[in-house]
DNA sequence: CGTACACTTGAGCAACCACTCAAGTGTCGA
DNA sequence: TCGACACTTGAGTGGTTGCTCAAGTGTACG
């Protein structure tokens, strides 16, 4: 096995067969090899899925400002149904996006990934930039 | 109309009436009015969707290490269809995350957005480490 | 016990998405 | 002027997704 850069950057072509095909050979041979794999790429994309969905978005900046809350309280806060925040955060806690402790009947959600937090609270701040 | 603030952040609730409903007034009193609003949230998904599929993200990360590079090329370094690519390079045009030059028959792209340039090569590098 | 409550889960559905395929536009060279 | 070429676009399609609704789990409290 190659290097875990190489599993993560790499190419479907090898540098060597590209000047047969390809228009600017002097463009693209930098790039070779550098370019994000298909592996990669994935867990990329699916790191950005996390908060590419209004909802979610809302639920995590929520969770980014509030240390702890129960399902209740979210649903209340963010005027969505328990049924559908509830599947929301199961997604969340799969993606290990957030964690959960019970309390006899009750679940409280933090949100437990600072790589997360850290893009949420940036592009809320960048959004209210906007719309100034 | 309020301010800027209060169009990206905001509730659906008002902060007095919750001390009816709700289960910890304590804990979501502070929260009230500052989480995001639907339309905020909406801005920020649709920021993170563009980066939220594995073909535009590597789309996008190669331009992000390439300055400028023809659709065809970028089919050859990314191993997909000319097809594919021109459509997903139209969504990132409508979106205002590419540009495009036009010289004779060539179409070249350019990464035209540093707040996406930063979460892309921020991300691959994460993605490379996770995999370390 | 038994009911109420906080939350979870599965089924089903409408909307969306990323692709392929085929046709179309505009440019270049012979 | 003709054909090849680089790219774009529209239609169609299989797969995914985010919700609702209804049923289920486990806890608390009388």
């Amino acid at each position: 096995m190659s290097s875990p850069m190489a599993q993560v950057f790499g190419s479907a072509i090898d540098a060597d067969g590209c000047d047969v095909a390809c228009l600017h050979p002097d463009a693209i041979r930098p790039v070779i090899g550098r370019s994000l794999s298909q592996e990669g790429s994935t867990t990329v994309a699916a790191l950005f899925g996390v908060l590419a969905d209004p909802s979610r978005a809302r639920i995590l900046h929520l969770l980014a400002i509030a240390d702890d809350l129960c399902v209740c309280d979210m649903a209340l806060v963010l005027g969505m149904s328990v049924s559908a925040l509830s599947h929301q955060l199961r997604f969340l806690r799969e993606r290990g996006a957030v964690t959960r402790r019970k309390v006899g009947r009750m679940a409280y959600y933090r949100l437990d990934d600072d790589h997360i937090r850290r893009l949420i609270l940036d592009a809320a701040a960048h959004a209210a930039e906007a719309v100034a």
